[in-house]
RNA sequence: GGCCCCGUCGCCAAGUGGUAAGGCAGAGGUCUGCAAAACCUCCAUCACCAGUUCGAAUCUGGUCGGGGCCUCCA
């Protein structure tokens, strides 16, 4: 099956095809940097960054191109509540993204341009703007006059009567029509601003997407991403900028992702709970940040609540268990060239076979409009069936097993990759699971280690009462005993 | 007020016309000194009502409940 992908502007699925055969251009709304990212700019670029892999791994060459914009309004307050430049601010939190989607594990766009380095292009936007009659000056600004553009709110789907009953122009703009909004604006004491033909000013705020993207992917590209919250104004007015200026089609895809929620509730600074990806990752582990929100479709809203991560946490533990196991196994039974099996049981018959389709089952999910809920489920019977391989362990008469379990392991990391999710060693990502558990209870690794050697003492002199007695206190802090042939090892609850 | 979305097992979450994936939790079993982990088995007819259809969680209308956008916002 071939990739679908849900198109905002048509409101279905519909087959992706892209204008250059091979070849998909894509441009994905950044953060306006004045401030630390929140979860839902995490939500946001981790969506896209697994349309980014997927493409990719479907064997497209994919140019992405996520912005900054770094002229604002907010960038600009901010900067004067600091006492410091825009430029200063801007490039602090810029710093501050680059790290926090690094740590969350996301791959570098090809471009990541920044709305300053493009103020001519914005400028000759503006103009060819104006020169088309879509576009007028006023005292020093340039407004878009929304009504000129036929198919304006085509994405958004409303309509302009009931738009303009809301609308109202602020003090000091100067706009024709309420709904006009600005593409440049004259500068003020005190403001970052560049020449012009209208004098000297700065940017609106979504004409530097246009801008961007036109010099970037040229006038008619594959995909446009972001936040449903973007959908109006901003990627409306991008619309009306960009065909307005080509007299082309603008965006073939568009694709929004759902909002994140905190504890049921909207996520809201009024309501104070607004959680930067900074004083998340206090408290989790990015990947499990990552297979948290993989979890849920895109489109849909997600609850960020510590119990749903810290379900997130069981599922991806799963996982690393598992890819352990199968590692401990391969490592104590060396896979022999052409694995043979002379008796292959139904159990373990069924087993090869579910791995045998894992890929498939995994590529239609994603290829259905990047279905990673249905495509995680499915990695998860892959792990059902890797442990039963590793559990049922008679690698002396079925060596095709251990091929099985290798391919297997192979393979889950391999779309797992797709998902940016499994890249750690299995034994060291476990492990720091365990110490970051640690870290805020009275126990100590070694604590652990020493009363696990006390027990396993009173187990060899048969006094069980003892050993569960240390079992159970453990138990009671939240440390689980798991004994084995090779001994004993604890994990956290 | 206008536009739009959602309501699937105790919880999370796929499925959008052919008789309900997966994970967590739960029950029973194998294993174990006993456990844990792992594995096996079991566990929902899809908010409600009325329609369309041979057939609907999936389509239509209505009811109830929840949410979003319309100003900055991923």
């Amino acid at each position: 099956m071939d990739l679908r992908i849900y198109n905002t502007l048509s409101g279905g699925k519909e087959p992706f095809v892209p204008l250059e055969p091979g070849r998909v251009r894509m441009y994905v709304c950044g953060v306006t940097v004045y401030d630390y990212c929140h979860i839902g700019h995490a939500r946001a670029n981790i969506v896209f960054d697994i349309v980014f892999r997927h493409l990719k791994y479907l064997g497209y060459d994919v140019t992405y191109v996520r912005n900054y914009t770094d002229v604002d309004d907010k960038i600009i307050n901010r900067a004067n509540e600091r006492g410091i430049s825009s430029k200063q601010l801007s490039e602090e939190f810029i710093k501050a993204f680059d790290e926090d989607m690094a740590t969350l594990g996301l791959l570098k766009p090809t471009h990541e341009p920044k709305a300053t380095e493009y103020i001519g292009e914005i400028v000759g936007l503006t103009e060819k703007l104006v020169d088309k009659g879509y576009a007028y000056a006023a005292q020093g600004d340039v407004y878009y006059a929304v009504e000129k553009f036929g198919p304006y709110l085509k994405l958004s789907k409303r309509n302009m009567e009931e738009m303009q009953a809301g609308a109202r122009i602020a003090p000091g703009e100067q706009k024709r029509n309420p709904m006009d909004f600005a593409l440049w604006k004259a500068a003020k004491p005190g403001e970052p601003s560049w020449d012009s033909p209208w004098g000297p000013g700065r940017p609106g705020w979504h004409i530097e997407c246009s801008a961007m993207s036109s010099s970037l992917l040229g006038d008619t590209f594959d995909i446009h991403g972001g936040g449903r919250d973007l959908i109006f104004p901003h990627h409306e007015n991008e619309i009306a900028q960009s065909e307005g200026a080509s007299g082309k089609s603008f965006v073939k895809y568009w694709m929004h992702n759902g909002f994140v929620n905190i504890n049921q509730e909207k996520m809201s600074k009024s309501l104070g709970n607004f959680f930067t990806i900074r004083e998340i990752l206090e408290r989790f582990d990015p990947e499990v940040i990552r297979f948290f929100i993989l979890s849920a479709h895109y489109r849909s809203p997600i609850d960020f609540s510590d119990q749903n991560l810290d379900e997130a946490k069981v599922g991806l533990s799963r996982f690393y268990e598992a890819l352990k196991a199968a590692d401990v196994t391969l490592r104590e039974h060396p896979v022999e060239e052409g694995g043979t099996c002379p008796q292959i049981s139904d159990s373990e018959r069924e087993a090869f076979d579910c791995i045998e389709a894992l890929e498939d089952r995994f590529t239609e999910a994603m290829n259905d409009d990047f279905n990673t809920a249905a495509a995680i489920g499915h990695l998860f019977d892959g792990v059902r069936s890797l442990n039963r391989l590793v559990g049922e362990g008679r690698f002396d008469t079925c060596s095709l097993s251990l091929r099985v379990i290798q391919d297997g392991a192979a393979l889950l990391r391999k779309l797992g990759g797709v998902l940016g999710l499994f890249g750690s060693e299995p034994e060291q990502w476990l492990a720091g699971q365990k110490q970051a558990g640690l870290a805020g209870s009275e126990l100590s690794a070694e604590d652990i280690e020493g009363l696990i050697e006390e027990r396993r003492l009173a187990r060899a002199q048969r006094d069980f009462a003892r050993a569960d007695q240390i079992r159970d206190e453990l138990a009671g802090k939240g440390v689980i005993l798991l004994d084995s042939a090779e001994g004993t090892t604890w994990k956290l609850k």
